[in-house]
Parts: structure tokens; C-alpha cells; sequence
DNA sequence: GATGAATGAGGGTTCATTCAT
DNA sequence: AATGAATGAACCCTCATTCAT
């Protein structure tokens, strides 16, 4: 029950964050799409900034756990690379309110590093933690494919990572800005979906 | 020295944005950081939205620029690639300041359609035409390699550039974030060109 | 409970505006008056023009209101007359609230045909119109006066009524000012009330 | 020449202090209206609220020194009457610009009184003293009328004097509010005049 | 004298946060 | 637990006033 309601407006908060941006959504906006009442989101969170920060805690604490699961089953690079890849996709693409987090998280987490309110530092270190994890699951996979010949070695893992989240991000963001602005990329789901699959063939795999 | 006045508050606004965002950039600390009083900046600028919609308006208009002019001397469409993506990124990697830029372009650019203000229509205009006119000069590029053979046509031009333009970003983003806060980010300027160069070649590119 | 905070934040405003003229009043000065804090105020009105606007149309609307019921007693033109001009009379000097009254209608009425806020158009439209009609109902009992023979046709309706109230207005007026600047004006509310009575027996009605 | 710029000022800022109101009348408005520059404005005086009160100041005093003339003229009281009101009309209606005196005049008086800048204390008593002397100036004849019998005694001459001020003033701001706002009154400069020497033959004649 | 760029205090307004109910 | 009225700090923006030129 308790559980519930701030689900609800985690959920309204990245929809409003994505639609107005972090600072012009307000509490009671968030509250009202969540179906309560203003001060109670204070009995959930300690203010405006612990629900962002946790919006963005839950997304990467819930991608590495995906991540820590699934990559067992795989074993070559190439597998372990699709399945992480698979799960950032997965993730971002399954619902309209997924897709708000790209948005949410584009815009935030540049400022996590400088995040001063004491109240809110073991959740802002967790945050960070969890996002060098995530970097390292990549890193680790590309350099491992590196090693075994079957990654490209011109260029640094995190080069490669960086060419790989950018331009997920971006192609994905876009599917978001179809949908939230009505104008039209030209491009669909499926489309994005074949264009990580080809980045990562073409960019990352040595030529066979 | 007017203009040399608008153009200190340009630059001290797009290190402001960058740093706090849009949203937590004060007109106050703007102004003192161009060493000049608040009030002063709106003999420049109708409000703040207009210090944003400045500061883009003349990235886009620069790189446009640039382009049709440099454009004239390539005519394979890979020589084109090349030019429009150095252009890019020599605006954005040159100094310090331009890097703030690719912060400010991604958290702004999204909101820009739904700007209501009227004194700023006109700009609003400007600067989607402006937007339109530089993805169409990447699109005619992309559309026109492929037409000639010489690039991949499994993926459409729109979606080919979301993932170049993605990268880029990204890959530079990388560079300003390390500068500004600190963090390692364990690659260098020549890195990242020489990522961009690779993309070029293995995601655009048709093999041979 | 509501209600009185509202009705408290507008007698507060009356008083203010009087004292310093709308211009110079602050929300915080009439806020603190009213005994709440700043930022409630936008809760009951959408700025500070809409408070204005609020007093003014609540006036428009009480008298308007009183004479049409007070005035199905009257039949005889000059008995209608005494009616409207007692009602006038009675709303202004019953209480020192209400004689701020005329110094805020005297400065603001003015100026409400240019307001273009467009939250407030509709408040306006509305004050426009009750104003047109508590005019219309003092030209109308003039001219049926005038049609009878038994008001002076010497003059258009509406100088009559200009008149009428520019007198009333000053007089009124007068009274206002003694009480708030201690300056002795010379003459007491009877007074006031018989000039009434004799200006309307000697410049309204035909001589017999 | 320097008081040609200085009688330029008060010119336009009477035109803006009528249009805009006091406040909204920006420095600026009124030295560009008057074809200078805004420095300037304060060699000529001291602050805005300084403008302001120059302009009531002459204002009085021209009417003082006015009536001063031309009451030698008359004996009779109606005549003296007559002759003040006459003087009041005249430099009000003579052309637009005057017009625009009513306004500023009812709008700024009352406040004359509070007025604290030490820099004007000397020109605000003059205000007051000067307005003081036109009171009296009225207030004499209507109780010398009354002494000889000629004017009605029923009521005061203060109240007397706040009826004919009151309408002279309501009606000839009629005429103004009717050029600058586009509204129709419905009457004429014509029947305002009229209107006056009706009032004083009606109100405050003994009837014969 | 004359300019108008520059200053900065002040007020309207918003909204995160609190707390009485 | 839940509400939402109430608070007040903070920020955008304006404009009277100053002063270097």
C-alpha cells in the first residue's frame, strides 16, 4: 500500500520531470497526476531533489542487477555486449513512461557530481557508485572482446562506450520526442532497434 | 565595446548554463561573472529565455555557415561527412567555452518548440529553421552516399545521423565533464577525433 | 473561513490603496494588513491587478444590485433618483472602509479599459459592463424625468449625470480626506448629504 | 533656452504622467517625448516626484495670479464666480494638453500631503499653501454671495465650493477620457461650459 | 551642457516545504 | 496517515538615478 503510493509518484515525477523539466515541475503537480495530496509526498521523500535522485537510483540499480543476471548466462563478448545492450534498450523502450527516463536522466545526472544537501549524500554516492558499475560492466566487456581479438582495439573502451550510450541515448530520446512533441523523426522503434544492433557490428566487432 | 559587452554576457551565460543548468543559472550571477550588473544585461536581452535562445541561435547559424561555405570545396559525399563532422567538432572542441556548449544544446534544444513567449517567436523561428537546415544538410549527405553506393543503405539517413550526432556529443560531452568536475574520464581530445573518424568509416561507410 | 480571508484581503487592499494609490501599495504591505503572509494572497486573487479589479467589480455589482431592487419601490423619476443617489451615498459613508472606496474607484476606473492581462479580461469586461449600466440606469431616470417635465431638459442626460456624480464623488471625497490626513475639511457628513438633496431640488428638477 | 527645455519637460511628462499614470511614466518616456536625453532631465530637476509637483505648482500658481487679475475686474459675487470658474475652464480645456492636467491633478493631490523627500518639503508647503489660497479664493466669494443675499446660504461655502469643483472637474474629465481612450461620452465642450454656468445659477443663486 | 550606459534597490510572483487539523 | 492552507525565501525584471565621457 505504503509501497504502492510511492511508486505512483515516481512514476508522475518522471513524467513531469520529462515534460517540464526538473526544476519548472512542481510538487503538487506531481502529486496531483499521482492521485495524492502535496504533503504527503514528504512522508515518501525528503524534498524535490530525493525524488529525481531516486528516480535515477532505482533506473541504474535496477539496469545493473538485469545486468549482473543475465551476463551469467552469456559468455563470449559479443553475447555479453547484445544482452547489456539488450537490457538499456529494453528498458527505455518497453512503455511511454520508460522512455520519460532518458529524458530525466539526460538531464540530471551532469549535476549529481555537485549535489551538496547533506541529507541527500549516501544517496548521491550510491548513484555514482552505481553509475562507475555500470560503466565497468561495459568497459570490461568491450576490453575483454579487445583482448580476445573479436572487439576493435584502435580505440579505448571507454571511447567505445561513450560512441555506444550516446548514440542509444540519442536514438532513443528521439522515439521519445516523436511521441511528446508531436513532430515526426522519421524513424520508428524497430528501426532503432537495428541501428544499435549495426553499431555494434560494424563499430565495435573487428572485420571478419 | 558593445558588442563586446553582449558578447561577455553570451559566453558567461553558456558557462553558467552548463554548469547549473538552465534552470538554477541566475541573471545575477551571469551578469558579475561578465563583470557587469544585473540590469545591464537586459539593455542586451529581453530576459533570460533570451540569453538561451542567443546563445543557440548563433551555434546554429555559425555551423551552417561554415558548412555551405566548406561544403563548396568537398563533392564525394564521404569528403562531405568529414567536413560537416570537423566542423562540429571544431566549434565545439577549440576552447574551453565552446565545450559548455553541447551541455547547453542538449538540455535546451528539446524545450525550444514549446517556448510561448512572443517577444521571442521570432528567435523560436530562427532557430528551428536553423535546426531543420543543419539535419537536412547531414540527411542530403547521408542520402546522397547511399544513392551513390558508397554508404550502408541498411539504415535510413535520419537514423544514420541521430547515431552520429549521438556519438559526438556524447564522446565530447565526455571531455567537458572531465574539465568541469574533476572525474577521470580516461580519454583524451585525439581519442575522441579519432572515434568520430572510425564511426565514419565502419558505421557509415559500405565495406570493401 | 475562506471567505473571510478573501473578503479580509480585499478590505486590506481598499485601505492600502487609498492611502498609497494602487501603484505604490505592496502586496506585502496589504498581505501583512489582512494578518497573512505574502505568497496566500495569490491564492484568493491572480495578481495584484485582479485585487483592484475585485474591489472594484464587488462595488459595481453591490450598488448596481441594491438599486435594481431598491428602485421597483420608486415610480416617480425624482423619487428614483433620491433611491440611486441614497444607495450611493449609503455604500460610501456607512463605514471609513468603505469611503477608500471612492479614491480607489476615482484612480483606477480610468485605466481599466486598457488593461490587457488576458487572465483579467473577463473581470474586466465585466467591470465595463456594470459600469455601463449603472450609468445607463442614472441617464434613463434622467431622461424619464426630463420626458415628464418634471427634470430640467436644458441639459444632455449624460452632463447631468456627470455632474451628479462628480459632486457626490468630491463631496464624499472631502470626508475621506479629513479622516486620513487629519487636514479639516469644514463640513460634516450631514452637510454632505444635504448638498445632495439641494443639488439634485435645484440643477436637476425644473423650477415650479 | 534652458527654460525652454525645462518647459518641454513638463510638457511631455504631463502627457505621459496622464496616460500611463505617475508611476508607470518612466523618466525615460517623458526625456524622449520631450526630444532629450534622460541625464538631463535631472539638471533640470531634482527627481520624478520633483517633475510632478512643478507641474501642479505652476499649475496653482497660474490660477492663483490669474484670478488675482482678473477678480479687480469684478464687484459682484456672481460675477467674481463666474470669473474664477471661467479661469479654472479656460487653462483646462484651451487644448489637449491641458486636458491631460485633470488627470495628473486628481491623481497626484491627495498624496502631496505625505510626501517625505526632504529635497521637495519646500515645493510640497508651496503646493499645499498655493492650494490652500485657491480654496480660500473660492470660499470667500461664495460667503460674500451669501452675505449680500445673492447665493444660497442654505449650505456651507466649503460644500458649496466641493459640489462646483467636483462637476467642473467630472465633466471636463469627460472631454479628456473621451479623446484619449476613443469612448463617447455623448456630449461637447459646448455643454460642459454650459453645464458649469447652469450649476452656479441653479445650485448656488438664491432663485429670484 | 548633454548623453545614455550602467547601477542596484525594490517589488511582483512562484513554489518547496511545513504543520495544524 | 493524509490534507492543503500557509509561509517566506528566492529570483526575474524594471527603472529612478548617477556619472564617465
Amino acid at each position: 500500500m505504503e509501497d504502492d503510493k510511492k511508486h505512483r509518484i515516481l512514476e508522475s515525477a518522471t513524467k513531469v520531470f520529462a515534460e517540464k523539466g526538473y526544476q519548472y515541475a512542481t510538487i503538487s503537480e506531481i502529486a496531483k497526476e499521482a492521485g495524492i495530496s502535496t504533503g504527503l509526498t514528504y512522508s515518501y521523500f525528503a524534498n524535490k531533489l530525493d525524488v529525481l535522485l531516486s528516480i535515477i537510483l532505482i533506473f541504474l540499480e535496477t539496469i545493473n542487477s538485469r545486468n549482473k543476471k543475465s551476463l551469467t548466462a552469456a559468455v563470449a563478448p559479443l553475447d555479453k555486449l547484445y544482452t547489456v545492450m539488450h537490457n538499456f534498450e529494453d528498458l527505455l523502450i518497453k512503455d511511454m513512461k520508460a522512455l520519460y527516463l532518458v529524458k530525466v536522466l539526460n538531464e540530471a545526472l551532469p549535476h549529481i557530481v555537485m549535489i551538496k544537501d547533506k541529507k541527500l549524500q549516501e544517496k548521491r554516492k550510491k548513484i555514482i557508485l552505481e553509475n562507475k558499475s555500470l560503466i565497468k560492466t561495459i568497459d570490461d566487456i568491450l576490453a575483454h572482446g579487445q583482448k580476445k581479438g573479436v572487439f576493435s582495439k584502435t580505440l579505448k573502451p571507454s571511447v567505445q562506450r561513450q560512441v555506444l550510450c550516446g548514440a542509444i541515448e540519442r536514438v532513443i530520446y528521439g522515439l521519445f520526442f516523436t511521441t511528446y512533441s508531436g513532430e515526426d523523426i522519421g524513424y520508428s522503434t524497430n528501426d532503432a532497434h537495428e541501428a544499435i544492433i549495426q553499431l555494434i557490428d560494424s563499430f565495435i566487432c573487428t572485420k571478419r
